[in-house]
DNA sequence: GATAAAAGATGACTTTTGTCAGTTGCCCAA
DNA sequence: TTGGGCAACTGACAAAAGTCATCTTTTATC
């Protein structure tokens, strides 16, 4: 049966936005040649926390939390991986089991690439690991930064500044609501908070007159409200 | 005049510890010619936040602090740089200002790497490249886990944690104190904590006969206590 | 559309953490 | 040796965050 053109690596546009434009042409027909797709049901999960991973997983549609279990047993959210994001690479390129469990926060549709396809790229093509290092360079500095707003700032401005993360990074409906919905749950594990207050200081902020809520969907109302609020006023 | 036999990378060991072992010979030598050998007070800065680094530091010996000051005016230490240990290459890969200020703990020895001489070898030595690479992959880990930690672990928790960590990574001198002394202030700035909270802490420690403490200088008594509370007993 | 299950929301309370204002003690330099 | 300055420490209080119990709303499913 004959694939659909844009089911091929070499024509699919997603690989524009990672590291896997550095490739070749026919590195990208050897990929797409042993890659899988796959079809994730929102809440199934990709991989969990201390699995060996087989490959990576490249993001065509959806949106995937990254999480860790801390020894005290609370879920905390590091990532939001979504559109053209590659999945477990660290993994993959430490030959270690993966530190991050991945779950589907909607329907998601994932390419799954064989280690082997990345591992031979990284030994045979400069171009395509300069471009890994750098986009890990990059990661880790936003690891630092967020590590400085969980220990230095407080769950209201992590709120705030989480709000404005999905505003900007997922846009909104037609009706002017955040794209992307998450549970009060999950922004808590993002925030790295209880549920509870999360949804207290939600409501702290409706009194206020920055946002707006319809059920679990967020409208944000003031955007340099929320910012300031997020600079500690 | 003649350099000493050691201060020459070829024949230094401390590159054994570090991505510069994935280099040839020649290389090192070339790095070596065009390296600066600096000394630094404790106390004083190697760089600050926004700095444009123009090449990365090798530590022969002491130790730094890597901290960022949050929105909120706190600084915060993200890691401890000692030995063998390059600082820097995070801004030198991707080409920005650094996110991070490094601090002398006590008085050090560092060499300074011209950035050219990394990013050719970054370009012509894929074994250097995938060197760092890894190292990448695994500071990346670290960060995650540091990350869960401040967002889901007490003052308590993070602070054993710490000194746990102070021992197994400095050891202790004759009398059992921790080797790498820090102030108060430090200690908290990793922690994510006040001062006085953690100076507090400190005396709970203390009073509990996990450890005892003589001016600035901290003894653990108890290893596998401390080990309990970190995990959350 | 009824109903059960899940998620959201709120109140009351406890614990943890932060802040401010001060005291003590130590080290170093005049 | 003395005294100024800084770091360590303490107390009292305020603010932030966590927890538990309960209730309401939404969502999913038959």
């Amino acid at each position: 049966m004959a694939e659909h053109e844009e089911s091929r690596c070499e024509n699919c546009i997603i690989r524009e936005l990672n590291s896997l434009k550095a490739l070749k042409k026919e590195e990208l027909k050897a990929i797409s040649d042993s890659k899988i797709t796959r079809r994730i049901k929102k809440g199934e999960a990709l991989f969990q926390e201390g699995e060996k991973l087989g490959g990576v997983f490249c993001v065509r549609n959806g949106v995937s939390k990254l999480s860790k279990i801390s020894d005290n047993g609370k879920d905390q959210i590091v990532k939001i991986a979504s559109k053209g994001e590659v999945m477990g690479q660290r993994s993959v390129i430490s030959e270690e089991a993966t530190n991050l469990s991945a779950v589907a926060l909607n329907d998601m549709e994932v390419c799954f690439i064989p280690k082997n396809n990345i591992i031979e790229r990284i030994q045979d093509n400069p171009a395509f690991t300069q471009a890994i290092l750098k986009h890990m360079a990059q990661e880790l500095k936003i690891a630092d930064d967020f590590i400085v707003n969980m220990a230095q700032k407080t769950v209201n401005q992590r709120l705030a500044e989480i709000l404005l993360y999905l505003n900007t990074t997922f846009g909104t409906d037609e009706e002017g609501y955040l794209a992307l919905i998450l549970s009060r749950a999950d922004i808590a594990d993002v925030v790295g908070t209880a549920t509870e207050l999360c949804i207290r200081t939600l409501a702290k902020l409706k009194k206020q007159g920055l946002i707006e809520t319809k059920g679990k969907r967020i409208k944000i109302l003031d955007r340099s409200g929320l910012q300031q609020l997020k600079d500690g006023f």
